[in-house]
Parts: structure tokens; C-alpha cells; sequence
DNA sequence: CTGTATCCTACGAGATACTG
DNA sequence: CAGTATCTCGTAGGATACAG
């Protein structure tokens, strides 16, 4: 009961079963800033101006059952707890840089040739 | 009046700003599949199993917009039009490749390591 | 501090029917 | 063939309040 409801199963296209892991508003940006580091759930929030805890919770939670970040609670009051990147997250960095760079040059295009 | 309601604005994240073109369930899969070459809208659409053309030509509309694909239109009877990438997709390729990669070894942990 | 639990709204995207 | 025009529905994601 997991990707039942996820209708996408073309054999011709081998990045279509991944698609939902780099949709979602915050996906990208929250593995983009776990690549830097361990952080805790106050500093990512902190870091993406405008997320709520609710969705940031819920997109974090989805990145878990993804196997991209891992979540470690420290038994402790008050609590802490720390998200990771997983080994599946750190396989993904290739893509995040490649997309880096060509946001970067995309921008470039963007101020330039557009209106 | 195109990305003024687009909150999303942190200079910390470089790949903040090019989040929407990498979203939407579509997008990669038709940017995949126009770089095997140009298509027409019909191919492209049986391609993609399940799209209706109303989502389809919206996507297209939008990868239009962010300068992703060109839309060459044959002015005859019955209408023909060929999609194709730009040069800033075609630079977008390296990004696919790489998700690409990944997500074949991906496919290989879920299938193992996964329940 | 790090969450849940609701409520609410906007938007993506499918279904369907119609047009040049 | 390649679209538009509606309608509808599900869901992502914001607001807010509360909890351990």
C-alpha cells in the first residue's frame, strides 16, 4: 500500500518511478541543505523561510519513507533531533550538482535573454 | 506577472528558483523523451500513458515558458506540431543523466532492501 | 524543541466535450 | 491532429492551535 496509487509505470521512461522523490516544494532545497551537514529540525525550518512545521514535518517524513534522509530522536528533554542525509541521499548529490549548475547558468539566461 | 507569487526566494539555495521546472509530474518525462529526438504531440502523447492532452499541452505551455522546449507549428491542414528542446534543455541533459543513473540503483535498493 | 491534529485553500491534473 | 474550454476531484501545502 505504498505506490499502488501511483499510476506511472512506464518501462520506457526509467526516471518516472523516481519522480516524486525530486517533486514536492521542499524536497530538493531540504536534501540540497542536509548535504552540508547534519541539522536539527529548528535550524532546517530556519533555513527555508516560509515553510510551516507542518509541512516541513510531512516533507521530512516523506524523504525518510523515500530512504533519502534519516532521522535520529535523542531521547532527551527537551528533544532533539537531528536529520541526515542517508546513503541513497548522499547517492543522490550528483544530481543536486548537476542541477546546481545549471540553475546557476539558467539564471544567467533568465535576466538576459528574457523579458 | 510570472513568479511574483513565487514565495520561494532564498539566495542560501540555488536550486530554489528552478524548483518548478523540475517539479510536476510530467516535466522530466516529456524532457527524457524529447531528448531521443523531436516529436510530435501526438507521439509524445502515446508516450506518455495516462496524460490527457489538456495536461499534456498545459506541460508543454509551461516547459515552453521556462524556455525548455521549442514549439515549431506547421501551418497545414491537419495541424502538425514539433516539439523539441532548446539549448537551455539540451543543457538540462547531464542533470537527467545523472538522475537517471541514480535512479536505476534505486530501483535496485527498493527492490532489495525494501519491504 | 519537535512535533501532531485540524481546517482550509490553491492548484495540479484527469475526464469530457467541442473547434479549426 | 492539435489543440481549447469546463468541470471536478485529490492532494500538497499554508495557518493555527495544541501536546509531550
Amino acid at each position: 500500500m505504498k505506490n499502488e496509487n501511483y499510476e506511472i509505470d512506464i518501462t520506457q521512461c526509467p526516471i518516472a518511478p523516481v519522480q516524486k522523490v525530486i517533486s514536492g516544494k521542499w524536497n530538493m532545497v531540504i536534501i540540497y541543505f542536509l548535504s552540508q551537514g547534519v541539522m536539527r529540525f529548528g535550524e532546517l525550518q530556519r533555513k527555508l523561510p516560509g515553510v510551516t512545521q507542518a509541512a516541513l514535518t510531512k516533507q521530512l517524513r516523506l524523504l525518510e519513507e523515500y530512504k533519502m534522509v534519516h532521522r535520529e530522536i535523542y531521547k532527551q528533554v527537551p528533544p532533539k533531533v537531528e536529520y541526515s542525509l542517508t546513503e541513497t541521499g548522499i547517492k543522490f548529490l550528483p544530481v543536486l550538482t548537476a542541477l546546481e549548475e545549471w540553475a546557476t547558468e539558467y539564471q544567467v539566461l533568465e535576466s538576459s535573454a528574457l523579458s
